[in-house]
DNA sequence: GCATTTCTGACTAACGTACATCAGAAATGC
DNA sequence: GCATTTCTGATGTACGTTAGTCAGAAATGC
């Protein structure tokens, strides 16, 4: 009736408790048979692990940090956010979360920072900005033992634990899609907006834009990026630049941050051109209801956040690395949460 | 330096545990001023209530039953799916759950089955259709103190203490918002393929979809509404005849199951329709990649399961309900996870 | 068949909270 | 100022697991 404990477990098996223990935690000193016995007998009365016991009988602590990228950008602030709400669950599954923002698009003093990490810290969560110098800051922290996620932005090819985020190529090719159809009977050249090449998302997701725009729409130009750096400001004067110098353009995607800048500087245009964003904001929201945007493809930063506290727990058990898949997300204006 | 604990703030705010633990648990016999004094210390100190033990010590146990239809629905088999998926986790937090199908639209089935729930359960989620025996049967658990949770399709106006799903008039305006752009430069008219008009889930997505397309698509006609009964062999014969009375079909919106017969139905057709249907599995995929399929909307089993769980046992533990919004989902053939 | 190594059992003390009991202190009514 | 009621403290047990020690049993080498 009662659900079954390890005692029932050592009762059925015939073995006492420190032996059950020992098959449940996969700790040396037992015999093959006897092992397989506790096992099946487990398996017989549907034995499960107390979590909440387990966990507190082990009062492992876990300390993690977050270095998030400074600046204005809606989305990494949406990310903060979501990080911040996520630290009380955390705290009460014994994992204590800092947060600090750094540079943006400075990966010198994101390595720096790495490298400064205080040790009883047990891994790091950060946006990776492309540099040799962060990919050795990410060497030399695995070689002392601290744990490196990726988070949105991915570095390949260094020793990072794992990466969190979107399959960035496939958003381009959704953007694309969508792009191409939504234009389907335009003419005139189609732009690109980009934060900047060093960020590797930015620079995937360009990647996949422009392999579908040539293989499935090859009769609209695709523009070279243009460089925001994320910011609105800047966004905004490059953005009016591209409307006065195309007055017929068809399309833009705006792959990076800084969307407050273009919505601006869509404002009041006649005839304005489809328009596929990144990131769900606030803005971005009210664009999508009026029209100004089309569709906006999203990541949730709160799935992210706790694939990114999941890996890095997983990674300081010395467990098996969850794979979490970010979905791509796309709204428009009637799917809006 | 370590957590705080129940000792710390007993000792800090110079009370003894069993004030604590009474402040902590709501219980009587402590006098406001005690009571202040407590919380802010609480608040001071950063206490936080470690769930582990918590749970441990109150060795509460759930038992909560999912009553989900019978029948080759891929959607409800991918249910079904997630919620086995879920139950090894569920059960190390102490939560029981047991699953049964039932015969498909068919509400006074599911009546006398939730009449049936023995006492000892502490809460149904069940996928309701329409029916006045159904709505009793509702109000009588709710009477005896059994939680309803409406799982996919909705009972408003009943007593069941929540629902977990999507919001289904925006999905079908989403749906005619797609598939009205994706045809725009085609004449002809656009069909519904719905399950049946009973499942509440599909005369609100009927609802949504209607209100966009005379909004905002007025020049696509929209033919009534065929119910195949979410089984593939009918929807089949219906969509094949369809496709032989309107050979200029300029779009679909399935709206319900049954997408494989669609699928089988569109296959070999010239100039095939725009389709939009719903819910992402192997069939949907494959016909996204093949480009039979426009768009899929899709609801996370997954993300439902998991809200429903959370919906009964706040239920069962008399907090707070969560109100999960369980996103709308778009698929293209670049997004799928 | 003896020494050695490898397993196993019994026991114990945690982990942080819940909850019950009982005695004593403080506030309250009159 | 007394009896009563309302708070508070002290104490103990329990939840199911982890993790340690230590003694003794069983298997192994030779």
């Amino acid at each position: 009736m009662a659900r079954p404990t390890i005692h029932d477990v050592a009762r059925r098996a015939g073995v006492s408790l420190s032996t059950v223990d020992r098959v449940l935690n996969g700790r040396a000193g037992v015999r093959a048979a006897t092992r397989e016995r506790v096992e099946t007998v487990m398996r017989d009365i549907g034995f499960v692990r107390d979590l909440a016991a387990a966990n507190l009988s082990k009062r492992r602590r876990y300390r993690f940090l977050f270095l998030l990228p400074r600046g204005d950008n809606a989305f990494l602030r949406g990310l903060e956010a979501a990080l911040r709400a996520e630290c009380p669950g955390a705290l009460a599954q014994r994992m204590e979360i800092a947060c600090e923002t750094v540079p943006p698009l400075d990966p010198d003093a994101l390595a720096r920072r790495l490298d400064a990490v205080e040790p009883g810290v047990d891994g790091v969560a950060l946006v990776a900005t492309e540099g040799a110098a962060l990919r050795e800051a990410v060497r030399r922290a695995a070689t002392r033992g601290l744990a490196v996620v990726t988070l949105v932005s991915d570095l390949p090819g260094t020793a990072r634990a794992g990466f969190v985020g979107i399959d960035n190529v496939a958003a381009g090719r959704c953007a694309a899609g969508l792009l191409g159809r939504f234009c389907r009977g335009r003419s005139g050249p189609v732009a690109l907006l980009a934060g900047a090449m060093v960020l590797r998302d930015h620079a995937e997701r360009r990647l996949g834009f422009e392999q579908v725009m040539q293989a499935e729409f090859p009769c609209l130009e695709v523009l070279p990026p243009l460089e925001g750096r994320d910011e609105d400001g800047r966004v905004e004067r490059l953005a009016r630049d591209l409307l006065d110098r195309h007055p017929r353009l068809a399309g833009i995607y705006s792959l990076g941050a800084g969307n407050q800048g273009l919505i601006r500087a869509l404002e009041g245009r006649a005839d304005p051109p489809c328009v596929v964003a990144h990131e769900l904001a606030d803005h971005t929201r009210e664009a999508l209801i009026s029209g100004r945007i089309d569709a906006v493809l999203h990541q949730d930063p709160g799935a992210e956040i706790r694939a990114a506290i999941a890996m890095l727990r997983a990674q300081a058990d010395g467990e098996a690395m969850p794979a979490p898949r970010i979905g791509i997300e796309v709204f428009l204006r009637d799917n809006l949460p």
